[in-house]
Formats: C-alpha cells, sequence, structure tokens
DNA sequence: GTTCCGCATGAATCGATAG
DNA sequence: ACTATCGATTCATGCGGAA
C-alpha cells in the first residue's frame, strides 16, 4: 500500500481551505492552549480563544467525512487561581456549528510535571474531546483492546467446570449468561480514561504528547490507508504515528523550523520503513480501568 | 471535641435558608444528575437542570465561609448519542453567582459500569468541581499525602525486575515505572485524579459513592471541628465519614426513608466512637498516579 | 488463619418495539 | 414524529463460603 504523508506549510486557518470536502477520515491534534504571555508557542489570550478556534473548526467540519472523527487535545489553563472556561465555550460554539460533542476521553497522565501550589495539586489529565458530524461514525474498537482483569483470567482457567455445565443447560432454557461470548477471550474493551505517561524526550516542542496518545485514536478511528490530518502538526508525532501504521496523513504548521524538520524526517523514516519492522512495534497504552 | 451531626428533613432548596450565613467549611455533595433517578427523586430533565441548581447553589454560596470549599460531585449523561452540555452551562453559570471555579478533579472509578456500544467506551470517570468564593481557601494538602505502608514499604526493599519493568499490567497498583522515585521519601502529594471503586455494597441508594472520595475532601479541606454539608445525603456517606473524622456535619434529604435510615445509624455510631478507634482506619484512597 | 472461587450487581447505553 | 419500556451487552469488586 502506497502511504502518502503531505507536510504543509503555513497558518491552517487558510491551508485548510486547500483541502477538498469530505477527504479526511480523523483529525487528530493538540492546538496551542491559551496563554496570557504572548511570547510563548502560538499564544492566543483566553477571552479570544474561542473566536479564533471556530474558523478552523468550522474548515475542519467541512474537510472531515460523514463517517469521521475530531478528536480535540486540550486543557483549560489556570488564570487567576481559577480555570479558565474557554475549553467549556468552545464546546458549546462547536455544537452550534453543527459538531455533535460525542465524548470526552479522559488522558490521565502518569508522570505529570512536578511542583506544588497552596491552592491545587498538579494536574494529571487532560481532555480528549471526541466530536462528530454524525450519531453513526466508523470506530474499531476491537483494534484497542487491552488485557483482561484477574477476574477473568481465573475464570477462564476453570471453564471447564461449572461454565461448561451451564452452557449446556442453557439450551433448553434460555437463562444463564453466554458464557459462550467469553471462551477464547483475554481482552476486554477498555474505558474512556487512558493511562499512559507524557514523553520525557522533547522534541523540540513546546506541547508534544507520546505517541501512544495518536495511536490509540488513529487504530480506534481509522483503518489502514485511511487519512488522518494534524492542523497543528508541531514536531509532527501524530504523522509519523500514521505513517507507521500504514495510513495518509496530512500536517500543517505554521512555524518554518517545525516544517522542516518533520519533512526532513517523514522522508527518512519512509526509506526505513522498507526495511524489517519489528522495531516499530507499537508502542504500550493502556487504556483500561 | 463534642461533635454534632445535624440531619434535617426537607428540599434543599428550602431547607439551605435556615442555615445562617458563612457557617460551612465545606460543602461535598452529588446531586441527582439528569433524569438519572426517576424512581427516587422524581428526575430532573437536562433542559431543566441548571434553572433546578441555580436556586440552591445561591444558598450554598451564602451558608459557605469565604475560606471554605464547594466539591460538586457530577457527570453529564449521554442523550442521543452525544453527551448533554448541562454541566458546562452549570459551570459558566455558577460563576456569574460568584462562584470561582478553582479545579476540576478527576474520579477515575476502577470498576466502572460494563456493556458495549458501537460509538462509545464505558464511562470510567467523573467530575469533581471545586468551587470556592476567594482566591485564597483553607487548604490541609498534607493530610492527604499518599503515605508509605508497610506494605509498600516491604515491596520496595527488594525491587524485583518485574517491579521495574511494570508499568500498567496491574490494575490499580499505584506504583508505576518510577518506583525508584519512592525510595528515602515517606510521603508524595497526590495530582487532582482520584483512582477508587466504586462501592458494591448496597446501600439501599442507588447512588452512593464510596467513602473514600468525601474522606479524601474532607480531610484535604476542613480541620477537626469543622463544618461539613451534604444537601443531597442521600444514604449518609457524607455525614459518616465527618463523624468519623471529627468534623462536624449536616445532611439534607428530602426522602423520609433515607432520612430516617441515616438519623438512627448517626446515634448508633456516636456509641460506638467512644470505643477503641482501630477499626475506623481510613480506607485506602491512591490519588497518586 | 489464608487463599481461592463463585456470585450478585453497579449514577450505563443502544436499538428495537410498543403506545 | 416523539416518548416509554425492555432486552442485550459487559466487567471489576467485594462478599461469603469452601478448600
Amino acid at each position: 500500500m502506497e502511504i502518502h504523508t503531505d507536510i504543509r506549510l503555513g497558518d491552517c486557518k487558510e491551508v485548510l481551505k486547500e483541502l477538498p470536502d469530505h477527504s479526511v477520515d480523523l483529525i487528530f491534534t493538540s492546538p496551542p492552549y491559551a496563554d496570557q504571555r504572548k511570547k510563548t508557542y502560538g499564544g492566543i489570550h483566553p477571552t479570544k480563544y474561542v473566536d479564533w478556534f471556530l474558523p478552523i473548526s468550522e474548515q475542519l467540519l467541512r474537510v472531515l467525512k460523514p463517517t469521521g472523527s475530531f478528536v480535540l487535545n486540550i486543557k483549560e489553563r489556570v488564570v487567576n487561581g481559577e480555570r479558565s472556561t474557554y475549553v467549556l465555550e468552545l464546546i458549546l460554539e462547536m455544537r452550534k456549528q453543527g459538531w455533535l460533542w460525542t465524548e470526552e476521553y479522559i488522558w490521565h497522565k502518569k508522570n505529570c510535571y512536578p511542583g506544588k501550589w497552596p491552592n491545587r495539586f498538579r494536574d494529571a489529565w487532560e481532555r480528549l474531546l471526541h466530536f462528530t458530524k454524525n450519531k453513526k461514525f466508523n470506530m474499531y474498537q476491537e483494534e484497542v483492546m487491552v488485557p483482561m482483569g484477574d477476574w477473568a483470567k481465573s475464570r477462564l482457567k476453570n471453564l471447564s467446570d461449572t461454565d461448561k455445565i451451564r452452557d449446556e443447560s442453557k439450551v433448553g432454557s434460555g437463562f444463564g449468561k453466554n458464557i459462550s461470548n467469553w471462551i477464547g477471550r483475554d481482552k476486554a474493551y477498555p474505558t474512556n480514561v487512558l493511562h499512559l505517561a507524557t514523553e520525557c524526550t522533547n522534541k523540540n516542542h513546546s506541547a508534544a504528547f507520546p505517541e501512544g496518545l495518536p495511536e490509540w485514536f488513529i487504530k480506534l478511528f481509522t483503518k489502514p490507508g485511511d487519512t488522518v490530518l494534524d492542523p497543528f502538526m508541531g514536531s509532527g508525532t501524530t504523522n509519523f504515528v500514521a505513517q507507521r501504521l500504514s495510513r495518509n496523513s496530512i500536517g500543517i504548521e505554521i512555524k518554518q523550523a517545525y516544517y522542516d524538520m518533520v519533512k526532513s524526517q517523514i522522508e527518512e523514516r519512509k526509506h526505513v520503513l522498507f526495511e524489517p519492522k519489528e522495531k516499530y512495534e507499537a508502542s504500550k497504552i493502556n487504556g483500561r480501568n
């Protein structure tokens, strides 16, 4: 399968207009968070955040396929000792735009930033807002199943005892649990709480998320050959993972330096992918409990 | 120290008016979720939820001390395949009322409800919204530091390879990769993600949260002799924990049956508290990663 | 006295059927 | 068309009883 990784330079609000309607299966991105200090990367003032984002989400709504998903990694900052409300307002406004707020996944960061404050603890979680265009959309749940808990393991071990008998008796009565569904199963479906560590290796980008994060959603909402879009590419994590998982991808980045860096690395990896793939084994992610 | 547990029967919207201004140090409650428990409370329609709650939160704002905290356990439910937005709207409206949305803690439920659906996974988390009246408020962080129990100490003594490698295989173990960080430390500050199981033992109340939940916040935001309020008492978990931790408490309940049940049990426990307290050792809560 | 195993059940959600 | 009810699905936990 020929996989295309399309990296573009520019403001996504404008670059997105180049993309055709209904051409993307998954949008996974972590936009610049709101910040009072404008020095940092892409800092947008909290009070302007919603107005800044809505024209972009409007384009995203256009390019996404009807069966596609938009996963937005975001967390509101603390301003004057209080959580900002721009994320809440953004959800409400995006619904008016036509988005469905289908679910909110939680990324529980195992190793969050250290620090101590008198009025709060360390922030160990971020939101992964799942928006769709329709109530029905593509979701490949089996791709992200996780090992089952101890209870089921021990139960499956002794499946030959009472469960077997009950299975037979079930034929006539129609009562009892459908044990046959469990036979041979050692995996369970995850929950909407993801549990993985932040990336220690800084990729010269202030907001790099671990590869496990886009990997989980790419597996869940796309199949090989589909197209993934990250309008705030940054260090290109989403695109690298998409490439590794044989998904086409588009990355848009406004900073020349990041654009150049990702552009060159994408070319490198394209060659490596013709070699044995063992080294690219998926990083572990624990999406359960 | 003489501790009073004041259980009142009635609609909290009205009963709260009997309480004096600035008389409560912590409000911890879990109101009926929208349209969730018709049989028990009559159920509030999602579209009416904010209007129903605001008169109550206005009273809560009045009775809370300037240094106090209000912790609201809530989670929006799915309606027509989409998450309801009433919690978001409630936060925005409560801020207009004068509340500060200081923080949002996450309760990560270890054992969430089972089930399988084509468009979502099991919901394994709930919100614990932390509101205050001022930027400065009472917070006793040391009281909820995660201690190194004997179990953990013995475990650290012989760090096996599996412990060093262990990352996510064991559910809720509380020990991740960085187990070496624990060596030489007695305690660690938790994060804003709480990690405990729902109570399986039926307390004749359909929405009982585990004791560890109010316990954590009572320890964090009050000291012995302070006053805790639960305007939606239900089975009285908040009040029982407050009593056990030597905090005064007020519980308001609209249903006669729950009121009677809690009333009698509070009396029973009052006597028992004069006996040795070993049996009341705090249930464990894992507030760190 | 431990450990192990069986069992009920929980702030759920979807889709089909019925009124 | 819109609401109400019901069956099917699914798994971690804690208890009690057994080994």
